[in-house]
RNA sequence: GUGCCUGUAGCUCAAUGGUUAGAGCGCCUGACUGUGACUCAGGAGGCUGUGGGUUCGAGACCCAUCAGGCACCCCA
């Protein structure tokens, strides 16, 4: 015998048991999206690597599956929100808006596999396009949240941030957008590892210069870049496996090697940021916390009062409100969230779900005007698992049992006919003894065996017998007509 | 990507560094030529995850690797 081959690490077989409860929470949730009008849709697993390069963030794009094939860079999806945006700029930009869209299908992302986390998966999902703040917002939220009763899922957390809040302070602060970005990506940073963490990240990434690097004086930028690029490759940095083109890597360098220093805005930064990370919490206390803290800054913000919206429209949709929980730290990786942000936890940590705002995406892949958008998905394999159990099939299932090889025929004759009284109907194929089929019958939870013999098949009748009443009757064929 | 735990029959697990690696369950056959959960008898099934090393001798000890799990990181 040769060794067996081994499943591809963080991928798994789904066994009938497991696919059974899978199928059902997929239902479930797939009636839910659909019952508040979001249209299913299928696009392909395989995309151009570079749909997603620019916007995914880079925590997730180091875990997309890439390959070379036919001369073409491709991957595989590791979500849906940029292949859906990327075909409604393809084919749906003559639709009306707002476009309600529901997807369901596999994703790839190469990370450790755990328990409830897997290399591929399936995400559930919608994107509600071109539905502005906040009601839009507000109606995926409550969506979310009612995919999850339906499927059966109780005790769960929803989470809630705004990443267009966070960019509004900073933005009044006089940051630049790059400093932005590292600020608000850094959130989550800022209370595991505190400030100081952040501030050194923000030093690596940001501040300085890698040492020793000067700028010859007198160049002009072009020069200057041509000198920056030459210095990067003797120095054997290999430029072209980074996200953005070796260009733009040059030019953001030279910027930042020219630019003035921003410390005193970052020290701001960061304290008003750390301070408004510590306000976790429902929102009925938060909220107040949080204007406080904007007013005191003496800065203005649109977003709040889009998150108050948010919140108390969700109210209006009938979501718990004890379920619901403020956390403005909340940085989820995907970069192109622009607005509010959330997640949805199970009692036990899991995230079940994540979602949120993304104005600018449309935009980005090439959409002739801007268009707003929120959408969220599910990770199906684990809200299955923490969903309850399904409900026992209802089937009847009959097996039918030729005593001899000469009632075959007759035994596929007979299963046909239950098959078309709606019975599940299978024939023994090992020629097995009757005593040898009806101890499998018992032990599979077969409903009832037909034995069919010479007798029968010169009856034109068969045997029908009830395993669990142990009840047995001889019936004529054509009786089947009836049941 | 980081740290830790674990890999022995289909499954759950045994086996002081020392014969030919065992048990229970499951599977197959028969007792039982047309009637199930019990019983009895027999059978199949293993290069101990894989590859190196230490040793007279390795399932056990060491290293690597692959896989699973747990905690991080991140996400669904």
């Amino acid at each position: 015998m040769s060794s067996p081959i081994e499943a591809v690490r963080g991928m798994r077989d789904v066994l009938p048991d497991e696919q059974r409860a899978t199928a059902y929470v997929r239902a479930a949730l797939e009636r839910t999206l659909a019952g508040h009008g979001y249209l299913p849709i299928d696009l392909p697993i395989v995309e151009q690597r570079e749909l997603y390069l620019r916007k995914l963030g880079e925590e997730l794009v180091g875990k997309v599956y890439e390959f070379s094939f036919g001369g073409r860079e491709l991957a595989l999806r590791p979500e849906w929100t940029a292949s859906l945006l990327r075909a409604y700029v393809a084919n749906m930009q003559d639709q009306p808006l707002p476009l309600r869209i529901a997807y369901s299908g596999p994703v790839f992302r190469y990370e450790r596999p755990q328990r409830g986390t897997y290399r591929q998966f399936t995400q559930v999902g919608v994107e509600l396009v071109g539905g502005p703040a906040p009601r839009a917002d507000a109606e995926a939220l409550a969506l979310a949240c009612a995919g999850l009763d339906a499927a059966g899922v109780g005790g769960y957390r929803v989470v809630v941030g705004h990443i267009g809040l966070i960019r509004e302070l900073l933005v009044g602060l006089g940051l630049e957008e790059r400093t932005q970005g590292v600020l608000v990506w850094s959130m989550e940073r800022m209370r595991v590892d505190g400030l100081d963490a952040v501030r050194a990240r923000l030093g690596e990434t940001i501040a300085a210069p890698p040492p020793g690097l000067e700028l010859p004086a007198g160049l002009d930028d072009d020069q200057a870049a041509a000198w920056l690029l030459g210095m990067l490759d003797a120095m054997r940095i290999d430029l072209s496996t980074g996200t953005r083109s070796p260009q733009d890597v040059v030019a953001r360098l030279l910027r930042k090697l020219r630019r003035g220093d921003q410390q005193p805005q970052i020290d701001r930064a960061l304290d008003l940021l750390s301070r408004l990370g510590q306000l976790r919490g429902a929102p009925a206390e938060v909220l107040p916390l949080v204007a406080d803290l904007i007013a005191q800054s003496g800065l203005q913000s649109a977003a709040y009062a889009e998150l108050r919206a948010i919140l108390a429209l969700l109210a209006d949709h009938g979501v718990d409100q004890g379920r619901v929980e403020i956390d403005l730290c909340l940085g989820r990786g995907l970069h192109y969230y622009t607005g509010l942000i959330f997640e949805i936890y199970d009692g036990d940590q899991m995230q079940l779900c994540g979602g949120g705002r993304y104005d600018d995406l449309v935009s980005a892949l090439g959409g002739r005007q801007p268009v707003p958008a929120v959408g969220f998905a599910y990770g199906l394999e684990r809200v299955a698992a923490v969903a309850a159990a399904p409900p026992p099939p209802e089937e009847r299932v009959a097996l039918v049992a030729p005593v001899s090889d000469e009632d075959y025929a007759y035994a596929l004759d007979v299963a046909r006919r239950l098959r078309l009284r709606g019975f599940i109907a299978t024939v023994d194929v090992r020629g097995r003894t009757l005593a040898t089929n009806l101890r499998d019958a018992a032990r599979r939870g077969v409903g009832y065996l037909a034995v069919v013999g010479a007798e029968e098949r010169a009856q034109a009748s068969f045997v029908w017998r009830d395993l669990a009443s142990r009840d047995e009757r001889r019936v004529a064929l054509g009786e089947i007509a009836d049941w």
